[in-house]
DNA sequence: TTGAAAGCGATACCAA
DNA sequence: TTGGTATCGCTTTCAA
């Protein structure tokens, strides 16, 4: 244990000859001090390498920083892993004048813009947001950027200038590594296929010619099909990837690039293409982890959705306390999971008499707090 | 912004019809009041769900925690990203009472335990360890349990039972990820070898082990070859892996499984074998850049030493803030760097007149600060 | 065994 | 335009 050795605002009163509430408001930028004080407060206190003790802020202003959790509700799903990675990054916070406040809104594009004014009519200080339809937030987005609040968008990326930053998946990453694995494990004349959610979406689009990137150099003779949009519809997904496969029986390999990998996954196995595919997909959900055991799914890109909200609100909360301006965008690199390295992912039951149905089931991959998807 | 709700010392006192200075005390276990005031204001406590303000409270100590960082110099390392990570991981509270003491030493098992005990002669609150030979740290970690100073090892593990905590890459996963895919990747008929470090420590021996049981359950026919051990000595890896393969003319993959690439890339280069092996390696340095890109090494398996740092500060100081004790033991998924998302993490030269050479510099990969390789 | 009170550093109000 | 001062929640003497 050590004496606190910074330097307060009494150390620069004293040295220039003020009052500490005078330093105090120079460095606050408060209005009604003259210019040439401001300045000489200003020169002294980096002169002295000045930092503002945030306990003692916190303490005195009596306020909390409260920062709204805009995720979609839908239990036992990614936005568990994200909230929690949330709570977990703000913990050490909360006992210190930081308060979470959590607007969920049933599911992507339902009741998103509801939540987010509702955020905004509440006062809080900082938004953390995945968006859904972008289109819809537009008004939000203009009226947060009017009242200073500053947003975190997660997971998506939503196309507006009024945001503090955005923290999603590498999208090149993940495409690439698919297309350079799929390039290498595939039989030498197949051809290939991606299902995606909406080319209109940059993360989407990213991945798609990423992936096609990839396999172009590794294999230019191979026929890369149009990707397969889903626009994140279950049923669109088991529709459209089925017809695809019906129509393209000689198919050698799938990439499931964005979510809704189960119906895509179930559309191959109606197909009756399973186990004739090479198939890459995207997270953890329950459906993929035995396909991934028995080899029929070669792996997927597992994208860390806990780490997500972790960064977020980290990101949020330098900014709000010192000022500091995040990146525009923070992508984080996928995990690869394979059959090797599943159960470094997937909460083994302990119990022998627990239901064989229970295992690798998505209640344990997500809330087994598993240390290896907590990243 | 919010006004603060929290419960206060001051309401449980009030509660209780006993001073503040009470309720502290009690709360503190403190010696010198009764058994029955203690376990009232621990019950009020229970019951009105206090957390102690940590800004009040280390505001008012007027005490710094300190954490003693030990760590090899060894400039332009992995260890500059660990250092890194602490760093920014901390940053937030050094505006708070935390303060981190820099006790660096030479190199691995070079002045490490001088380091650990200039650490405790020091007095600081916690240590956060890179340690390379547990042997001769023995009675310092004795020393610290002795004195209640928590120590989280870093990297690699110290087989001691007498430390916090252990952040360190998830080994089995990673010979699961390089087994599966070099199985795959091989062509039919190769044998495999694997350089490592030193099989005594328990990374490098389940990095083996995971990678030969993938292996076998991939490709049971496929000769694996006992590790070429070069226990940490760049020569030694240098001699040994070109011996190996003089004599293994007919080998179809090497993983790298540990530190010291660079000489053992080397030594397949010297072997005249550059191109005709499958290689994965660890980490990324400067001269696996290269050969990434002309796809000589198919890729390689970085460890997140930044990653690392930021984990083991915080279980750290959450440990030391509020007592909640982590894991023994912490594994850091790794991240897959092969071709298509090389450029991902290293960082490009913007300068066309920048040197050729300059391309995928270690300085550039280590010190650019590609957002990619600080998760 | 308990209570009263000083004080940590920064803020905000009121007075000058 | 500036200075004085009460205050936040908690720890720690010093008194009782």
């Amino acid at each position: 244990m050590g004496l606190k050795t910074g330097v307060t605002l009494g150390d620069i009163a004293s040295k220039l000859g003020l009052s500490i509430s005078t330093v105090s408001r120079a460095l606050q930028d408060h209005s009604g001090l003259s210019a040439e004080t401001k300045a000489r407060v200003l020169a002294a206190s980096a002169d002295l390498g000045y930092r503002p003790n945030l306990a003692a802020r916190s303490l005195v202003s009596g306020r909390t920083l409260r920062i709204a959790v805009n995720t979609p509700q839908e239990i036992l799903s990614v936005y568990d892993l994200v909230r929690k990675g949330i709570r977990d990054e703000a913990e050490p916070f909360l006992a210190m004048g930081v308060e979470l406040v959590d607007f969920t809104f049933p599911r992507l594009g339902e009741g998103e813009a509801e939540a987010f004014e509702g955020a905004l009519d509440a006062g809080v200080d900082g938004v953390i947001l995945v968006p859904g339809a972008p289109a819809s937030l537009k008004n939000s987005f203009a009226r947060a950027a009017s009242m200073k609040v500053p947003v975190v968008c997660l997971l998506t990326d939503a196309p507006s200038e009024q945001k503090l930053s955005t923290v999603c998946v590498n999208a090149v990453s993940c495409g690439a590594l698919a297309g350079e694995l799929m390039s290498r494990l595939l039989p030498a004349h197949g051809s290939l296929a991606v299902t995606t959610g909406d080319l209109k979406v940059t993360d989407h689009q990213e991945k798609f010619s990423s992936f096609e990137r990839c396999v172009q150099r590794n294999r230019a003779d191979t026929l890369l099909y149009d990707p397969i949009e889903n626009h994140e519809s279950e049923s669109e997904a088991y529709e459209r990837t089925l017809a695809f496969l019906n129509q393209h029986r000689d198919l050698g390999g799938l990439y499931i690039s964005t979510g809704n990998g189960a119906p895509a996954l179930r559309a191959v196995e109606d197909a009756g293409l399973l186990g004739k595919l090479t198939i890459f997909s995207t997270n953890l959900f329950r459906e993929v982890v035995p396909q991934i055991r028995l080899g029929t799914v070669a792996g997927t890109f597992y994208e860390r959705p806990y780490s997500h909200g972790r960064i977020a609100f980290s990101l949020l909360y330098k900014y709000l306390s010192t000022g500091i301006v995040p990146p525009p965008r923070v992508s984080l690199e996928p995990f690869l999971i394979m059959r090797g390295n599943l159960d470094c992912f997937v909460h083994q039951q302990n119990h022998p008499e627990a239901n064989e149905t229970d295992r690798g089931s998505i209640e344990s991959i997500l809330l087994g707090e598993t240390l290896a998807s907590m990243q």
